[in-house]
DNA sequence: CCTCGATGCGAACACTGTACGCATCGAGAA
DNA sequence: TTCTCGATGCGTACAGTGTTCGCATCGAGG
């Protein structure tokens, strides 16, 4: 013990009792989808965490790596809100797939944050539930009798439908909430034909069920009752030279 | 003119030539989509793109209001690479729609910052280019003759579907080149069934062609020939409790 | 009781967006 | 020509950021 230590606080002025009760990764992940729910993805600094935490900002660090890693947890963690897809049969699958279909949207609406993190990130490297999430999707595409193969990109083709049209609702919603307003009182003041009588809410929802019911047709139509796993051409008009990457 | 000025550098070691030719709008917009696309959002900084104009890092606030007005503006401007959707028929109108959304998709690859954004900032309030593409598409829908108030929806559903998928490619894309290695080298090392011979380009535009079909083939399932505008019910599966907003 | 790894955290560093005020410009007025 | 005045460039400064480092303190195990 070096005995040229100069300290400059008293000894009583030192505090004494237990530094803190022990961080958890799990308390500083819901703090964290707290925050981003409440003040959006700008708004979370490490400091602000760490003070609504009763913590200082450095000592996160032990449990996470980063800001970026901190995110994609919590990203994660939400998708872990969805309950696995259920189980499904030939028979009832687009009504299972409608329904997981539902969920996920309602999910981002939650989580505003959550849709462009997923743009950032690509939705497979995100984590466990994200995982679980997927492949319950693609569970239900195979139940369905998707010719093989094709599981995948049904289910894919799904889920940046909803994805795309919840995140885009998710920022409108949110560009609304900033401005202080009610969704229907900020229409009527920026939407040249906007009736007094229909309920905004309900217009959003009818949207996403159509193209849902659109892309589940459009499904169905790849498969036949009785037809498990035959392989048919599906390129009708799409292809063209290919984009710049 | 206040004479108790005390000018530490002399007169002589004053810059003299005119400070610079003027800053653009124009010339900074181009200037953050290209460092936007070499670098990624994230290392988009005024000080950054000031000496990458040769000009001072406050400068720019002259001609740009925000940071983030700056990178409206390159949104806006990204979509002026597509040229605006070709007039379509009854007969044309999938070939037409299909050509558009290959667009898109192609102009979100080459900018793969551009999906996350307007996750963030909603599809309708982006600028004077993305109106011109959206009422573009909208139009080429009411050429095909969806029933009366349905093209809106049709046209969303498209588009929140190509956003979708070519947002979380783009993602995709981005983490692999961070990585330094090709897609088919990264393939092979983190995907235990890949077969060396696929082409993983042409996987991926399997995929999004077989999404685009099966969405026009759903919407197309609500066009009859000769049907121009009658009114069908379309809710056929989904609808549920409204999701927590 | 002592030790030692795990944990908390204050200080510091490099960097950010942006407000402010001054210096300089160029076009039009006198 | 000379003067004026709005537009433009930019140096400085401030509050805030993510993250590193090293020290202080803890609590479990010997």
């Amino acid at each position: 013990m070096p005995r040229d230590a100069k300290p400059i606080t008293s000894v009583w002025t030192r505090p004494h009792r237990p530094q803190r009760e022990h961080l958890t990764r799990e308390q500083i992940v819901t703090a964290t989808i707290e925050l981003l729910d409440a003040e959006g993805v700008e708004a979370l600094s490490m400091r602000k965490l760490g003070t609504r935490l009763k913590a200082g900002a450095t000592s996160l660090y032990r449990h996470v790596a980063n800001r970026d890693e901190l995110i994609q947890l919590a990203v994660d963690d939400v998708f872990g809100e969805l309950d696995p897809p259920a189980a499904a049969t030939h028979r009832t699958w687009r009504t299972a797939v409608a329904r997981a279909a539902t969920d996920l949207r309602a999910m981002v609406l939650r989580h505003p944050w959550v849709g462009p993190e997923l743009g950032q990130v690509g939705l497979l490297h995100v984590g466990p539930n994200a995982v679980r999430m997927t492949s319950g999707l693609l569970a239900q595409f195979q139940a369905a009798g998707f010719p093989a193969g094709e599981e995948d990109q049904a289910a894919g083709a799904l889920t940046s439908y909803v994805v795309g049209i919840a995140t885009s609702e998710a920022a409108y919603l949110s560009l609304i909430a900033r401005s202080g307003v009610s969704e229907r009182a900020w229409l009527s003041d920026h939407s040249p034909d906007f009736s007094e009588e229909t309920d905004p809410r309900q217009v959003r929802e009818d949207r996403f069920a159509y193209g849902l019911d659109r892309i589940l047709d459009g499904l169905a139509g790849r498969l036949t009752p009785g037809d498990h796993g035959g392989s048919r051409p599906y390129r009708t008009v799409t292809s063209r030279a290919s984009p710049g990457e």
